[in-house]
DNA sequence: GCGATTTGACCTGA
DNA sequence: TCAGGTCAAATCGC
């Protein structure tokens, strides 16, 4: 239990230091994601081991799994996937003290047996990510079952000019575009009584929602929040498996443009770094990440590493730059203890919300909704 | 007021 | 013809 609260407090910590870098990132939005998604995970781990010690269901959310589902990553999953390109996978989590092994090629619709120091443990290993198949389009009707009526609403009509296929709407064009689509399994997020798919690191935009045939639960449509704004195509599928309700299968169609901003990720030594300062999640990003529009959700280890490195030779190491106890890990909590944190800087947005708040928001995360965007206001003008 | 969500209508490919 | 995918008006929530 002492274990579970030093990780609340070091959670808790995280917040109060990204509260008091605020102001240094927040033109940053991809610094303040990472930021934020360190928080979050803190907080979703705390959450898991306290779930653990009540004795939750094994369908309870696992933070590492959260993690690792994120679409960047799966970039990397990827590659576990060619049997060419690593045909043996062992990634390290070592930030979380959790190793992940996928032994051989992994064929579509195989499940990958997290093993985990420890922290996971018997049958909540089993279904925590499945990889179902990459490239593939479509369930197959394998789901099956009535689907729930919907609300009444007053009788709508669309006078629509389009003449044709094509003709007006852009959406007719990339209609079952043949792009790249990537379907993954994962277990729902569960935060109270609510259940939502688990957040991939992006911002989602609901366009749709579609009872299909023979499946129990309906499809919501997805597309990138920043589609107006960077003309990201990415969008997703989310449905539950009519077999496991707790058990999402998303399926991503097309890749995200929109790290690509007008406002380009400008991170100094972010290029090939040594791997010695770093642990072993740069063996994960620096496999599918590569893709200059991919920006790897686990690269927050990095931006730590070159944030402690920014402030350091800003001479501001009176002032704790946030995430700087990331870089140690796991062992981070060695020095999570409440004494010599210099005072949070407090900014001009003070009574505007705590990072209390901000927390709890990421701690709630996990839904396709944007609350990086209820953060943080994208704006290009 | 504005952005996100809901949901019936519409469109296309199989 | 039908199921899946998307649009867009209505509605919701901040």
């Amino acid at each position: 239990m002492d274990e579970i609260l030093n990780q609340v407090l070091q959670a808790c910590r995280l917040a109060r230091e990204l509260e008091s870098s605020l102001p240094h990132i927040a033109n940053n939005p991809n610094v303040l994601l990472a930021s934020c998604e360190q928080v979050s995970h803190a907080f979703n781990k705390a959450v898991y081991d306290l779930r653990g010690c009540l004795g939750g269901s094994s369908s309870s959310f696992d933070p590492t799994v959260q993690l690792i589902i994120g679409e960047r990553i799966m970039e990397d999953w990827s590659h576990l996937h060619d049997p060419d390109s690593m045909p043996t996978g062992q990634m390290a989590f070592s930030q979380f003290g959790l190793d992940i092994q996928a032994t051989g090629a992994i064929a579509a619709g195989e499940f990958i047996d997290v093993g985990g120091g420890g922290r996971l443990a018997g049958g909540e290993q089993e279904h925590a990510v499945a990889v179902v198949s990459e490239a593939e389009t479509g369930l197959g009707g394998r789901l099956g079952g009535p689907v729930g009526s919907m609300g009444q609403r007053p009788s709508r009509r669309r006078y629509r000019m389009t003449v044709g296929f094509g003709t007006k709407s852009g959406q007719l064009m990339s209609r079952r575009d043949s792009g790249e689509t990537r379907t993954v399994r994962i277990p729902a997020l569960r935060t109270g009584n609510l259940e939502l798919p688990p957040d991939d690191g992006y911002t989602w935009r609901k366009y749709g929602q579609k009872a299909i045939l023979g499946s129990k639960f309906p499809r919501s449509y997805f597309r990138c929040t920043h589609r107006n704004f960077f003309g990201c195509k990415a969008k997703r599928k989310v449905q539950k498996l009519d077999a496991d309700p707790n058990t999402y299968e998303i399926t991503y169609c097309g890749n995200h443009t929109c790290q690509a901003s007008p406002t380009p990720l400008i991170l100094p030594s972010m290029t090939p770094t040594t791997n010695e300062n770093m642990t072993g999640n740069v063996a994960i990003m620096t496999g599918g990440a590569s893709q200059p529009s991919a920006f790897p959700l686990s690269a927050s280890i990095e931006l730590s590493s070159w944030f402690l490195k920014e402030h350091e030779s800003e001479g501001k190491a009176s002032s704790r730059p946030f995430l700087s106890s990331l870089e140690v890990g796991e062992s981070s909590r060695a020095h999570a203890g409440p004494s010599e944190q210099s005072p949070p800087v407090r900014t001009g947005r003070e009574g505007e919300g705590s990072v209390a708040d901000l927390a709890d928001a990421m701690f709630n995360s996990g839904s396709s909704s944007n609350s990086m965007d209820t953060i943080f206001t994208f704006k290009t003008d």
